[in-house]
DNA sequence: AAACCAATTATTGTCGACAATAACGTTAGA
DNA sequence: TCTAACGTTATTGTCGACAATAATTGGTTT
């Protein structure tokens, strides 16, 4: 695997930079880089806005350049970073403005998703689904609903509708493009939904549309459930 | 620029390998080389399924495996081709059911902008909408409807309701993901819409809600039209 | 003859070095 | 002291070469 496995064993060629061991050893350098990378800028710790600088990367992480750029020209297309011709990448900044956008494409693509949802989703994935509400129920009880429910929790609902659509261009579109801008934003406010409880009566909502197989139904309640949260985002930030 | 200026002069290096020429100077050789992949594969030069070589990619523009590689990253971000690690990139294979997602990702995002639209569009943009609607109609009593209208002329209605909704994200995603694919297809199957007049008429009604300022009926508009391109697209292929 | 295995070949993955552009700091002048 | 031009430095863009994997070909065996 050309040099991937010395790479691991080399000692820190500077003094700051320690090298990455999350390196899975039959994917490609390019690959291993961006999906670090990925779960860097989601979380945070490569703050927005922070210039993307080649040869730090490429010595933080033990490989060079040449892999390196290739997994940030995909970055760019998954909107995680930035990049000027000659001058470089910078992790994005999200503005209220972009995320309220983005909001806005959630409810009509979502809203679409729920509708066939309705129509395709099978019984078990339906149940699955339940019980998954099942556990946010204890998880907010138990939390007083912070932590787990607004970050991970759900958007794994969402994503499981998503899935459930039985439509992978939608899948594709919401699952690489505007989840990670979700969460990135989650994770760079902290946004404490505030409104767990609401939100999971919401869920419950749609789930039943979903097995009463009406699809009208569903679109409607998955449109109003993210307008909703997007209006929530307003009143909180600026506007 | 690098050595950009020479390329173009050298003759070339193999018998059957003749350098291409369209190259803008002032952006970078990756993004050069994307662009004219991008409208390569979209026209159908490069047929869909078509193994993307690296070296006869790279002899033919005249640039080295680099450059050409990071282009390639980004067509992938485009989904214009599937690339596979150590194996390489193929030109994707559109099939009628992922056209068909397509579409209901449309219905959605198009019906939302349409929304949008008539709430943010200026009357100007909506009066130059006006025209472009009057252009199209005469090219279809010109040429009994054929090939400006259903190539790009629709193409570009439909951008233009997404660029007066005001909202960026909805630009990107129909823009530079749905709309390569769309317009492929077309070049691929050579989709004569078949319903031109019947179009052109439901063009007219959406700007028309557009300009009384009526979202709701402008969304259901749009929404209908897009289904009904979906149903005559599944009747016609297959299904 | 078909199927499996081995060696060769071609292609992808990676690297280090050089070229060209942009960013930075310094100095000179007003 | 501020500004502008210059030279320096660092970063991005590009290239050619090597390493490693996959595809192919030919040969052997059942």
């Amino acid at each position: 695997m050309n040099k991937q496995a010395q790479l691991e064993n080399t000692p820190p060629s500077t003094a700051k930079g320690n090298k990455v061991k999350a390196f899975n050893a039959d994917k490609t350098l390019a690959e291993n880089v961006m999906n670090l990378l990925v779960t860097a800028i989601v979380k945070g710790e490569l703050a927005p806005g922070t210039k993307i600088s080649e040869p730090e990367l490429a010595r933080r992480y033990g490989i060079s350049r040449g892999p390196l750029r290739e997994a940030i020209r995909r970055l760019e297309g998954l909107r995680l970073v930035e990049l000027k011709p000659h001058v470089g990448a910078r992790v994005v900044q999200l503005s209220v403005k972009e995320l309220i956008e983005i909001y806005r494409v959630r409810e009509a693509l979502e809203g679409m998703a729920a509708r066939l949802a309705a129509v395709h989703m099978s019984q078990e994935e339906i149940d699955d689904l339940r019980s998954l509400l099942d556990r946010h129920e204890e998880s907010i009880s138990q939390l007083d609903g912070q932590s787990y429910f607004q970050k991970e929790g759900d958007l794994d609902f969402h994503y499981r509708i998503v899935k459930g659509s039985n439509n992978a261009k939608m899948l594709e579109l919401l699952g690489s493009d505007l989840y990670h801008l979700v969460r990135m934003y989650r994770y760079q406010f902290s946004v404490s939904s505030s409104r767990p409880v609401r939100a999971l009566k919401e869920h419950r909502q749609i789930v039943d549309a979903i097995e009463a197989r009406d699809p009208e139904l569903a679109e409607i309640l998955m449109r109003r459930h993210i307008s909703a949260a997007r209006v929530n985002i307003e009143q909180k930030l600026d506007k």
